[in-house]
DNA sequence: TTATATTATCGTAATATTACGATATTACGA
DNA sequence: TCGTAATATCGTAATATTACGATAATATAA
């Protein structure tokens, strides 16, 4: 038991909640707002300015970089970071049509 | 360890982790896509639609009525479910916003 | 009232997530 | 090369989530 059973659903209902995942966390919703605030790409203060521990960062960073939404220079001593735009304003359309569906379709 | 920290965030960054939560799993974004897709309220056929077992699905509903996006007859022997469109749309443009606004202010 | 159908809740096992200290890795500058 | 600063990874403890069988609660129909 305990596992989440994602066999028994769609592909699309599957994407929905995997991309919803990745804001479903208060410190993940604080790195993409931070990282989207700055002038230009960002070499990582994210630990001072969001609060928890460099390892805490590092984790949550991955998960929003493996779900494609992180892009900039990712070699050398300080890391850049910028929103990648693309990934990012896909998952807003596929969210969002979500919603728009849902509702139009409702009794 | 392993506890959130959710006092370090904004009450506004909190509200869009604790809304994509509910979306966060398969099994909610399934339920809530049947059921906007009846013609009617649904009286509790989702059992054998979603295929998990009566008790999964009642926690997950639970959820996703404690976020408020559920109305409908709460009492008698079979209940009938709607989405709370005033809420849900809420919730779309909350989700919505914050990636519009994420996005402009990007580098 | 009693049987039945429907939904909620309890208890619990399995798994996942979160957080952080310690340590490793990496690339730059002296 | 060596030290340093920045980031990633490892290991692990605490907590949360998911799933389901069993059972309780609830309201309707007979």
């Amino acid at each position: 038991m305990g596992v989440t059973k994602r066999f028994i659903h769609s592909d699309y209902v599957n994407e929905i909640a995997h991309v919803a995942k990745v804001f479903s966390h208060p410190a993940r919703v604080a790195i993409l707002k931070y990282i989207s605030e700055q002038e230009s790409c960002i070499c990582n203060d994210l630990v001072e300015e969001i609060g928890l521990s460099q390892a805490t960062i590092s984790q949550h960073l991955t998960v929003i970089a493996n779900a494609g939404l992180l892009k900039g220079t990712f070699k050398g001593k300080a890391k850049c970071y910028c929103i990648n735009l693309d990934t990012f304003e896909r998952y807003r359309e596929l969210l969002n049509s979500f919603f728009v569906t849902a509702k139009s379709k409702c009794c």
